[in-house]
DNA sequence: GTCTATACAATGATAGAC
DNA sequence: GTCTATCATTGTATAGAC
């Protein structure tokens, strides 16, 4: 979040570790998980063969941390706009939904690009540990389901979780190829060119799962 | 579709070929593509090493065969679900939806279910060629979503297929680590042991996404 | 046509020298 | 920290027996 920190010792800031980071997340991001060696991810990074072993232990915990780096940062800023939403429109279940697409939905800058690719790939293609981390660790949407939970007084929790995890669904289809499937089948009509317009269809289409009505005014 | 006809020549009716296809099916349906090696499965089926590229050419065809066979057998089923919805409930977009989700739903015998979880498996964690496929070969879909145009006159054709594509990936959502990540955040509230529960919440879900009125009467 | 034994290149991983 | 050499395992290909 700060600047990175000039060190005394200079710790490798832009060593070979963060060379390698940076070469796997970018290939993986582009190419997926199969087709990507370590042989490949060495060339890219200008660096041995065997230095992915050394500061990571295995390729499959390499692409681990990578998983773990970016699905911080984006569960940091999904929390953030979840306080906020929380602060200023209390009982708003669309503005908590809100706070849950909207970061993995206009993550556009080139570096976020990247960043998000990687972590699709991850969750689908990824690596049998990934999608273990994936399962197990989910203390970032508990505070959602809390949230809807307060704002969605009338529904039992056990439906308030359900219709989270059919909304985590529709979230979660938009790979390049989910959407390349949808370019085919409304032979070019329909693309995610416009991602602000995509996080209010996307929105509308979850708030109607959840039984919110269409909405009224702004925002 | 016949009966399997007696042969004179007996031309492996139950042959290796067989052997190797349910064998390979079995095996990445209960643990997935990336484990699962060539040699696994010509010793679940009994068969050489060799046998995969004589009779398949590759374990990626191998994979790419099972995956249409199962896949045809799903949507032939969607298909006449969709006819008979559209000839009984002429114009209930619900009735659409629900021959889409149903067999993908309640495909539960023994059989069944290792088909499908072979078939959400390929879905996302299987050779690209297979992904290739799913994102090329919509005609299935293509009926639905004219279906749904004709059931929802007063929605623009670009909003139909948005709409399906989400109700799509809440519909896909449906992995057993899907269901195990599930089960943690509700701290085992939520399974899917009954399969139609799950139907009609999934049901109410994708229909509320389409803006439909919350179910009135029966069905 | 069907099956077997064997060989091959590429992969992820590791040991040990420097 | 970095490198070279080497390992077992993977998917695939081929030659030849029945």
């Amino acid at each position: 979040m700060a600047a990175p920190a000039p060190s005394v010792t200079a710790p490798s800031e832009d060593g070979a570790r963060q060379r390698i980071f940076r070469a796997a997340e970018a290939l993986v991001a582009e190419h997926g998980f199969e087709p990507v060696s370590t042989r490949d991810i060495v060339a890219a990074a200008g660096v041995n063969i065997a230095a992915v072993n050394y500061h990571y232990g295995s390729k499959t915990r390499l692409m681990l941390e990578i998983f773990r780096t970016r699905a911080a940062e984006l569960n940091r800023e999904r929390t953030r706009l979840l306080r906020v939403a929380i602060e200023t429109r209390p009982g708003d279940a669309r503005a908590i939904l809100r706070a849950l697409i909207e970061p993995p939905t206009l993550w556009i800058s080139d570096e976020r690009r990247v960043a998000l690719r990687f972590l699709n790939r991850a969750r689908s293609e990824g690596p049998v540990e990934v999608r273990e981390t994936i399962r197990t660790d989910v203390r970032h949407l508990r505070r959602f389901v809390d949230a809807l939970a307060v704002a969605l007084p009338a529904m039992p929790r056990d439906e308030v979780l359900w219709r989270f995890h059919f909304a985590l669904g529709a979230l979660h289809h938009n790979h390049a190829a989910d959407y390349a499937r949808l370019a085919v089948l409304s032979d070019g009509a329909c693309a995610p060119d416009d991602r602000h317009a995509l996080l209010e269809r996307l929105l509308e289409f979850i708030a109607g799962g959840f039984g919110l009505p269409a909405r009224g005014d702004g925002s």
